[in-house]
RNA sequence: GGUCGCAUAGCUCAGCUGGAUAGAGCACCUGCCUUCUAAGCAGGCGGUCCCAGGUUCGAAUCCUGGUGCGAUCACCA
């Protein structure tokens, strides 16, 4: 065979897709047969090799024998590609041992990288508006918001660094009977209380009067059942606190100026709360949509649908879709009396949306009870025949639910997120005052690492799930700071700091040719080869947690290293220069991974 | 009842488009801090991958049926 050795080019192609090649040319060459594809899987720890080869697959076109097969693509593999020094075959799998060599050409390559892992947005890249949060502006945010606030802004930041434009939204639902709730409950009971006078934050103070509704309301409810005799059906109807917040919404629809004067004082307190939690929260977003602006726009459009012939107008004037070519019912979509529905006003928020922004695509991060929803928001924008209505995807996650059932923010069985990352900041400081590693830190510096470390276990512990997944969330026992947690992938980043300021400026100095790479190191090098495709597959799936148990094994793998060998007191200089250069790598990995799921790394902790 | 989702170790979860003996953490047990941070490492214990069929060289993974849990099927949001 004239043709001389061939190379492989590390970063330019992932390693598997290169070895797919090969292997394809070594059975044309061999059998003269045209691999339709390959299956390559990490060999597994207990045999020799880097990478395996499955051939069984490849049966269905070579008539052979699977050890026969392996051995001779081995040989082949072996004699022709430079960076496979060796193989063996077990059963049907072809084990490839790779050279250092590769590896190492591989660490060169992302150490100059600024970004490894991350694609820059190309100019034509795709605009994607990722909606979460979707707050109702009569009660504070709580452990439920949490996820989806997690999830949302972790699956945007995915995205961009995969190389989508991203823009994050929220929607506030700032209208309805809802707030009228509380706004009649705080004009009733309230006294004139304000954020200032009470010291509460805004959400908390709205909020406890929507409790304070429901409690007159339930109230009211018992009376009228004692009083009267009326059924329970009926007395929740005719109850005067429902019958007046109904009657407020009326007016505030009709826009008397007194009760949209309340409205927008009280929804103010709530902004200003959320804002508060938002910043605690560490998120932020490109624009915000309010129901009250979108609403009219989604009727404007309902009515050029009904004119199209999309919807069509029954007897008594309501506005319906008829779905059921698609398996699915007839839905409404502006009531009889002509006002909006919430579909009406998902229709709007998406068209202005696509207005705004350079973008062909959403993805709201809204809870699974909500799936039948977006199923028929998505259909009806495609029939009105909207383009964009094929890049439309519903981040679908499960409810967090509490061992006593659902929260319910009128009957005060949440839990609230302020108090939430109060709780685990504090916990972060008792555990580090425990472990007295901080001598040195002011106290500021301390509170800020508290801070860190608290939100990155609730984060972690919360992105690490699978977004369909329910969570199930036990205030008693409360979120772990060992093991699979985020402060035990924080320790790691914080111990490799620690060991780079004292390792001073080998970081630039060159690996030295021919290096030989110690077991751990091959295996921490093998792991980081697979940060970019993992940032790839996460933003297919927009799912976090595959961000999160990536960089969990990365850890996992480097703690390992770390215990075996050491690093600043290698044997030789050039063993010492490798490994500080590659825990410095295995850092800015963990670093850059745990920012697309939000959370900050210490230097200490 | 129709539709959708989930079911893996005592508990919490991984398991990529089907691949070798199903993996982590917590809990429990045993070792390891006079050498880079023990929020760590090494090891032990622990499995009917919900059940039954099917597809195939091979199924936790795909298909069918069933069971359990959750959601949804509003002129609510």
């Amino acid at each position: 065979m004239s043709r001389g050795l061939r190379f492989l080019k590390p970063g330019k192609m992932s390693l598997q897709n290169q070895l797919s090649e090969a292997v394809k040319s070594a059975v044309k060459q061999l059998y003269n047969v045209e691999l339709e594809s390959t299956e390559f899987q990490p060999t597994r720890k207990d045999f020799e090799g880097d990478i395996t080869l499955v051939v069984f697959p490849m049966l269905k076109q070579i008539k052979s024998n699977p050890a026969k097969l392996g051995e001779e693509i081995g040989n082949y593999l072996k004699e022709n590609i430079a960076e496979i020094s060796d193989f063996n075959v077990v059963k049907g799998f072809l084990n490839l041992v790779i050279a250092d060599a590769y590896f190492l050409n591989f660490f060169t390559e992302i150490k100059q990288q600024e970004n490894f892992g991350l694609i820059p947005p190309a100019t034509n890249a795709r605009g994607i508006m990722v909606e979460y949060s979707s707050p109702n502006t009569n009660k504070p945010l709580h452990l439920g918001h949490i996820r989806n606030i997690l999830l949302g802004y972790s699956v945007a930041e995915i995205l961009k660094a995969a190389g989508n434009k991203s823009y994050k939204t929220q929607i506030i639902n700032d209208r309805g009977i809802h707030i009228c709730k509380s706004m009649l409950a705080w004009q009733r009971f309230g006294n004139g209380e304000t954020p200032e006078i009470t010291g509460l934050k805004g959400d908390k103070l709205v909020g406890n009067y929507y409790v304070k509704f429901d409690q007159e309301y339930k109230k009211e409810i018992s009376e009228l059942i004692e009083q009267k005799g009326i059924s329970e059906e009926a007395a929740k109807a005719e109850a005067p606190i429902l019958v007046e917040a109904k009657q407020m919404l009326l007016k505030w629809e009709a826009g008397d100026p007194e009760v949209v004067a309340l409205w927008e004082k009280m929804n103010q307190w709530v902004y200003d709360g959320f804002e508060k939690t938002y910043e605690a929260i560490g998120v932020d977003f490109d624009e915000n949509y309010y129901e009250s602006d979108t609403y009219l726009l989604g009727k404007d459009v309902v009515n050029q649908g009904l004119e199209k012939g999309v919807f069509y107008k029954k007897e008594d004037g309501s506005v319906w879709i008829d779905l059921s070519d698609e398996g699915l019912d007839e839905k409404l979509v502006l009531r009889s009396d002509g006002t909006a529905v919430y579909m009406t006003q998902d229709i709007g928020t998406a068209i202005q949306r696509v207005k705004d922004f350079d973008i062909n695509g959403m993805v709201y991060t809204v809870g699974n009870e909500q799936d039948y929803h977006f199923k028929v928001l998505f259909l009806i924008l495609k029939k009105l025949g909207f383009d964009w209505a094929d890049y439309l995807y519903h981040l679908s996650y499960g409810m967090v639910d509490l061992p006593s059932g659902k929260m319910k923010s009128r009957e005060g069985t949440v839990v609230d997120a302020d108090d939430l990352m109060a709780e685990m900041t504090d916990t972060a400081r008792k555990i580090s005052a425990e472990l007295g590693k901080l001598e040195g830190y002011s106290e500021e510096e301390k509170k800020e690492l508290y801070r860190i470390i608290g939100l990155g276990a609730l984060k972690y512990y919360i992105l690490k799930v699978d977004p369909k997944k329910r969570i199930l969330f036990n205030p008693e026992e409360s979120v772990d700071f060992q093991g699979n947690t985020g402060p035990f992938i924080q320790y790691t980043y914080a111990r490799i700091r620690s060991i780079l300021r004292k390792a001073g400026d080998i970081y630039n100095k060159p690996v030295s040719v021919g290096y030989k790479l110690h077991l751990k190191e091959k295996e921490l090098l093998k792991q980081l080869q697979l940060y970019p495709e993992t940032i790839q597959l996460a933003a297919e799936n927009h799912s976090p947690a595959l961000i999160a148990n990536y960089v969990y094994d990365l850890v996992k793998e480097f703690n390992s290293f770390y215990q075996q060998v050491s690093i600043l007191g290698a044997d030789t200089e050039a063993e010492k220069h490798f490994r500080v250069q590659l825990a410095a790598e295995v850092a800015r990995v963990i670093k850059s991974g745990f920012k697309l799921l939000g959370i900050e790394v210490p230097e200490r902790m």
